[in-house]
DNA sequence: GTAGCTGCAAACTCTTTGCAACTCT
DNA sequence: AGAGTTGCAAAGAGTTTGCAGCTAC
């Protein structure tokens, strides 16, 4: 899906070699890469690019909206492509990160934005947790 | 509500003039304050507050569970005393933020969780919009 | 008395930015 | 050609930490 690189020239970017390591690594990574992520990974496409143009490369997409910013608790931040909308449930204990989507949880959101007045234009929703262990299902 | 000291000491902090500050601060800060923010506040009381100490004792009462520490999309934290469960709703238009509380909320995130295989521990759910103009009520 | 706490300043981490050189279009 | 992009290094913001002196218990 190649598209990704259409609707930033579409935007007016220009399409280097950079951007184009740092578009291919987040197609190719099933997680939620740290900017030094991106970096280390985009290097091994484009070893003379620099951890600045990654930063800035990422800005850009953000505001674009081809991109996610997640700010869990850790300092820093990690970035998805924007593809389709779910959550995070992060594993405490190994710190993955589990996605997930309920139908029930978006109709919910609105209704509660409303209710207090406010047409709702972003959220997050991040849960944390702990995996069951032996308990029967029951 | 003082037993916010009594539980400071009984896990084993020593209650110094400092700590009182602080505590203080939070329990009359109907907002969301960033460290700054409490570090300014603090001073009144305790003019010789430094804002390591601050730092040091915001995250000390975190690790207790006292105090939660926020980070809405700022690049910085932000801290409120953990009394009542809720959630926040960030107008877009003026920062405000709203808290808020959900029952069915609480019930569905407990429900995604288990269905996932996990034990909820923690959660935090973030809503960002705008204020509805004159939509009449419908 | 002493373990814990504090202020200070330096250090650290993550991120942004000024600038001169370079490169897509 | 020229506006946009880059790498580099320096600067910024927020936060943490080592240390010597101080304080609650």
């Amino acid at each position: 899906m190649s598209d990704l690189e259409e609707r930033c020239t579409e935007a007016g970017l220009k399409m280097t070699g950079q951007r184009r390591a740092i578009l291919e690594v987040l197609k190719t990574s099933g997680d939620h890469p740290s900017v030094e992520d991106v970096y280390d990974r985009a290097k091994k496409l484009d070893s003379s690019i620099s951890i600045a143009t990654v930063y800035r490369t990422l800005s850009l997409l953000d505001e674009l909206n081809l991109v996610t910013r997640h700010e869990f608790q850790e300092g820093y931040s990690r970035y998805e492509l924007n593809w389709d909308h779910h959550h995070h449930l992060v594993d405490l204990e190994t710190g993955e990160v589990i996605e997930f989507q309920n139908d029930e949880l978006e109709r919910l959101k609105v209704k509660i934005a409303r209710d207090l007045g406010f047409d709702l234009i972003d959220h997050r929703l991040e849960l944390y947790g702990k995996k069951i262990k032996s308990k029967s299902k029951k």
